[in-house]
DNA sequence: CAGAATCCGATATGATACTG
DNA sequence: CAGTATCATATCGGATTCTG
């Protein structure tokens, strides 16, 4: 039994207290996803980041950039003026992580009809509880 | 101003109360997620998915596995003997967003040393903060 | 503007015990 | 085996206030 899965990978998501499962929380979480998909398109300034994840709250905004860039996925540019301007961006490995969020995110935007049937279904067959 | 966002998808998961926020949640979840890359292998009965599953509890195994399968990820087949049988597995539907889920789960893992390194450096570069 | 700090209620999760 | 029910708690998350 080594350290390795049987992808061959060193670090298994399967087993809790692996480092990736952490990382994975911060990508695929509710705000993690959405800063992502935000600064998919362009850099984004806190407050624009606010404005465009809808219903955040600027301690989770705040948190979510902190562990975002702490993972590397995003990188924050600030300018020493007054007023201060800050701007965050994906890097590198934040664009490649996303772009396979947001393939995600996207199929299952388009499939949205199909899982609302399937709740129908199960909802009826379960007398409404 | 209609109900279709710039990717001319009915449902925005960026707008808050959207559905697709939801079904994102189950599948990205802590529990989804993995709960979802277990029965990508092979379909499994409870507490085969549990033994998988690291440090999953039976409360959230089964909360999981009702939300998955009322959104028709998850497909729930009960054998009426005794003692009961019950086997997962996934729909079709679920084979495909899991293939995406997987998709970063395993770009994610694969590139744990990088993502480690980023944050040794942005903690020693906060002195530990 | 960009955030940090604090208070506090809502929710998620875990441990345990119980049922068919 | 395959769950459900209950209780205690940890964490999440929102509103508010404060600072450079």
């Amino acid at each position: 039994m080594d350290t390795t899965d049987r992808f061959g990978l060193a670090y298994d998501v399967f087993s809790r207290n692996c480092p990736s499962r952490g990382t994975l929380e911060h990508v695929t979480g509710r705000w993690g996803a959405l800063t992502l998909g935000a600064l998919s398109e362009s850099s984004l300034r806190f407050n624009e980041l606010r404005r465009r994840v809808d219903g955040v709250s600027e301690k989770m905004l705040s948190q979510t950039l902190h562990a975002l860039e702490r993972d590397g996925l995003v990188h924050r540019e600030a300018q020493p003026t007054n007023p201060p301007r800050v701007d965050y961006e994906l890097t590198p490995l934040g664009r490649e992580v996303t772009g396979r969020l947001l393939d995600l995110i996207h199929f299952v935007q388009g499939r949205m009809d199909d899982v609302l049937a399937a709740r129908e279904r199960y909802d009826t067959a379960r007398g409404g509880r």
